[in-house]
DNA sequence: TATATAATTTAGGCATGCCTAAATTAGTTT
DNA sequence: AAACTAATTTAGGCATGCCTAAATTATATA
């Protein structure tokens, strides 16, 4: 068995290998919050274990026994999401707390039981989705809000879900996953987003935009 | 925050404890599966963080601060394993391993939504007592099984919950926490038990009735 | 090409929590 | 009281996983 650290190592390394393949130590290591010196160290371990390839200075990434046990812990995390959230009612913006420390510990079995439970699902509640038993991954072609333009519609896809105060706040406008709405206005100079929820006006800054991916849809008035 | 291994100290410190008074280093390590060199060094740490008393070679015991920390894990554990048992289907036998991982791991927050969820309980799947918020049991007066002579009545209370094959066993019979049952015959010799239950004769072995704990009942076959 | 800068690795340290082996203390027996 | 036994503690070691500081390598700039 891993450790828990080894485990949000590859954790880390995939997510980071998705957008961008070699994932550098330096990356590596802020993205968890650790000093460069200290990845290094468990980069080697790792390689020792077979679970990633790597050359000094020339950045790392994982093998196949590597990824499936990083998609592992990912199916935990997000199982354990959606289970907090729906059987639970644990507020949107506290699970992924939670789950980060759950992931590491609940059995298969358990895990299972979660997933009958939640009538196997294929997204957690901030709308990333959950590897299957597999390991298998529906990958979506959602585009960041950032790259909207004027009266573009779109529904939410997925919100990061690593800010709890960022989640409070977009939730605080009906943005979940699902959510439909529609770009008024994109103020010039890299302003804020003007958009149309249900009817209700709300505007968007910059920053924000930037964690809420959308999938484009028709608009049914431009038609 | 504590360790887990602290955590688990504090646990069996208080759990033995209970019966017994002064822990001495021995019994305590033996009950954490542990060397009694391993067991002096966490003793001491737990000392300087005011969680125990402790003088060399006389044992230890747990402040009033250790003990609302040991209650708080044991509340934990329980609470664990009815709403694994209720909410998630783990077989019995199979909730006591799992929520030795989870206990140490689990968020006030979301404990409290178990506690909901299962209205308050006061014991665990094995009929242990639950620990409320404020760290009050409520300490039941069973016997142990074998305390029990030929026709008295009775209705389990509690089973020992940390061996997975002899809970598994003692299901088998049907001996939940709740169930009734009247001793049909004590063989002499420390011999086993013969008993009814629900009009089925069962054998249950010394060893196995070692770990039962009953209430006893009037017999209404018997007024 | 030589040098400066940024990234990475190596070296050495620290805390946790376990271990084994040796020394010490307590308690009992003669 | 002396000696023996059992329990406990001390001493020294090991793995994990982090740190800081110094050395090294890669890369960009003059």
């Amino acid at each position: 068995m891993l450790t828990h650290a080894a485990e949000d190592y590859l954790k880390s390394i995939y997510k980071l290998q998705e957008k961008g393949g070699k994932v550098s130590t330096g990356i590596l290591a802020e993205h968890l919050d650790v000093k460069p010196a200290s990845a290094t160290g468990m980069i080697k371990k790792l390689k020792t274990m077979k679970l990633v390839r790597y050359e000094r200075y020339r950045g790392v990434t994982l093998t196949t026994a590597g990824r499936a046990i990083a998609l592992e812990i990912i199916r935990h995390h997000r199982l354990l999401e959606l289970y907090l959230f729906k059987a639970l009612g644990v507020p949107w913006d506290g699970v992924h707390d939670e789950a980060e420390k759950l992931e590491h510990v609940i059995s298969e079995e358990v895990e299972a039981r979660m997933d009958e439970f939640l009538g196997y699902p294929t997204a957690d509640p901030h709308g990333a989705p959950i590897p299957d038993k597999n390991g298998v991954v529906v990958q979506t072609a959602s585009i960041p809000m950032t790259d909207l333009e004027n009266g573009q519609s779109c529904v939410v896809a997925e919100v990061s879900d690593n800010d709890s105060a960022l989640l409070r706040h977009i939730g605080s406008f009906n943005l979940y996953p699902g959510t439909a709405f529609r770009v008024i206005e994109v103020a010039p100079f890299d302003g804020p987003f003007t958009i149309d929820i249900a009817g209700q006006q709300v505007v968007i800054g910059r920053e924000v935009a930037k964690h809420i991916f959308v999938d484009q849809v028709q608009d049914p008035d431009n038609v």
